[in-house]
DNA sequence: ACACTGACTATACCGACCAG
DNA sequence: CTGGTCGGTATAGTCAGTGT
């Protein structure tokens, strides 16, 4: 799947003086339509006028609905980079384009809270799954630990390590998810999924 | 020495195609 | 229509090189 690596980075130090209320930079106005069709056919540089233009406002939006300044960061990347992709459909009848980007943003932070929230929720569910499943099984005593032995084995790993583990085992996430997810080389994934698995069966001979 | 990482290999899965 | 085979693709597992 091609991804699209935006270089927002060049934007952010060309856009010091940027003001907040209005849609001018000093001398010039910046015409988000314009610069939409401009990112509809592949230009960053529109990319990063508008996001020079915008960023302080969209990433207070964005902090107002993640409450996190790195999450809101994320949200900000994650939305310039939609912005790129789905500029070709955005419909001028339909909004302004500076309406249109605003929305592109919040939805963006909307979706990542809710996935910060999932992620909270994650480790315990999947540990409750395991404790389900244990609980079908004829004899569990013959073939896997309690439920109390498994958390506290869960409990002695790296947090990293833990929900690496849980996603490929319970989850069902491949090696490339959860190495996306968890912000680590997909390799590295593997190592820890093995040495954990290695470690807990020796712990339970 | 140990952990991390990427490259390579093995395996599983899926869809297309074909014969019965 | 059904079942078998084949090829392509995705994913997991292993291993060796590298860095700390």
């Amino acid at each position: 799947m091609p991804h699209q690596c935006l270089d927002l980075t060049k934007a952010r130090s060309r856009s010091g003086a940027a003001r907040h209320d209005s849609c001018l930079t000093g001398e010039t106005a910046l015409n988000y339509e314009t610069a939409l069709l401009e990112c509809a056919s592949g230009s960053q540089s529109a990319v990063g006028r508008i996001y020079a233009r915008e960023k302080e406002q969209l990433r207070a939006m964005a902090h107002r609905i993640v409450h996190d300044r790195s999450r809101s960061e994320d949200v900000i990347h994650d939305a310039f980079a939609q912005i790129l992709r789905y500029a070709k459909n955005f419909d001028p009848a339909r909004g302004s384009a500076r309406g249109w980007i605003y929305a592109i943003v919040r939805n963006t932070a909307l979706k990542m809270r809710q996935n910060a929230r999932r992620e909270l929720a994650l480790e315990d569910e999947a540990l409750n799954a395991i404790c389900a499943r244990e609980q079908t099984v004829p004899n569990p005593a013959c073939c896997i630990p309690d439920s109390m032995t498994l958390r506290s084995m869960l409990d002695q790993l790296e947090p990293q390590r833990r929900a690496s583990l849980l996603l490929a085992i319970v989850d069902g996430r491949t090696h490339e998810e959860i190495s996306e997810y968890l912000q680590v080389p997909v390799g590295t994934v593997k190592a820890w999924i093995r040495r954990e698995l290695v470690a807990m069966r020796r712990q339970l001979e």
